[in-house]
DNA sequence: CTTAATGTTCCCCA
DNA sequence: TTGGGGAACATTAA
């Protein structure tokens, strides 16, 4: 479900409802996204209040009075506030004002206490600047497409809108990064921007389930031009779209609009 | 029954 | 250290 407008849109929702609130008790059940002590992190969190909720590549941040919780919703993770539990729900907030709930199908997504794995993300593509992106781009051997999923060379994209971008850019997902010119390497720079941009304003991307925490479906699904979209024609130039694997991962790209 | 799904980590090999 | 390739994690829906 969630990439960086999808996290983004979940941050925006939730946190009317969180900041200043006290955590009165917590309640985690899952081995899984909670790993350790389940006990322990529910122990250490009751009684906390939240001074602020924050966004950071995939991660949502909650600081805490004292710490801070680092939720990551993995592929099927949800926030949902005063949502009813389910067969799914995997983590229970009871604030002194409502509930949040963690609900999370396949369980990839993760409770943690400031977990390490944030100090390693790369920088927010909607802060990097042109240069900077170009010049990391293009210092490095690999194929765009998984560089560009790689957290610690950029946070917050994901398979949906990586394949967005380099339809936008004009970039086969298998290009060098290295060998990408630098008008198009700005290209996809540019790209990115705009894409995370307007699937924010949209409220992120609905494919299956995903909903912000009030239980609202995102809108910006209705707008993609490649993802999900095989055998379907370009919106550029009416060549079907195609779809491959690249790191595992399906990838959608136009063949005439994405050469090699 | 098989496959794929918005993610990440770990392992092996070159 | 970089990079390719694959498996694993758990669940559901087509």
């Amino acid at each position: 479900m969630p990439e960086l407008p999808e996290v983004e849109t979940v941050v925006r929702s939730v946190a009317p409802h969180l900041i200043g609130r006290r955590i009165v008790s917590a309640s985690f059940t899952s081995r899984f996204v909670t790993p350790g002590n389940r006990k322990k992190l529910a122990e250490r969190v009751a009684g906390r209040t939240i001074n602020h909720v924050r966004r950071r590549g995939k991660f949502i941040v909650m600081t805490l009075d004292e710490g801070a919780l680092s939720i990551h919703l993995g592929m099927t993770g949800k926030l949902l506030m005063d949502g009813p539990k389910g067969a799914h729900t995997h983590g229970v907030f009871a604030l002194d004002r409502g509930t949040l709930l963690y609900d999370d199908p396949r369980q990839f997504g993760r409770i943690e206490w400031s977990p390490r794995r944030i100090d390693r993300l790369g920088p927010e593509p909607l802060e990097i600047g042109l240069q900077d992106f170009v010049t990391r781009l293009r210092s490095r051997k690999t194929r765009v497409k998984p560089l560009l999923m790689n957290q610690s060379f950029l946070a917050g994209l994901g398979n949906i809108y990586v394949d967005e971008a380099l339809f936008a850019a004009g970039i086969h997902p298998l290009a060098i990064a290295s060998r990408v010119s630098e008008p198009r390497a700005a290209k996809l720079h540019q790209a990115i921007r705009e894409i995370l941009t307007a699937a924010i304003e949209h409220r992120g991307s609905s494919i299956s389930d995903y909903v912000d925490a009030e239980g609202k479906r995102g809108e910006f699904q209705d707008l993609h031009r490649a993802y999900g979209r095989e055998g379907e024609p370009c919106l550029k130039c009416g060549a079907a779209i195609v779809k491959i694997v690249v790191g595992q991962r399906g990838t959608h790209y136009c063949p005439k609009c994405q050469r090699r």
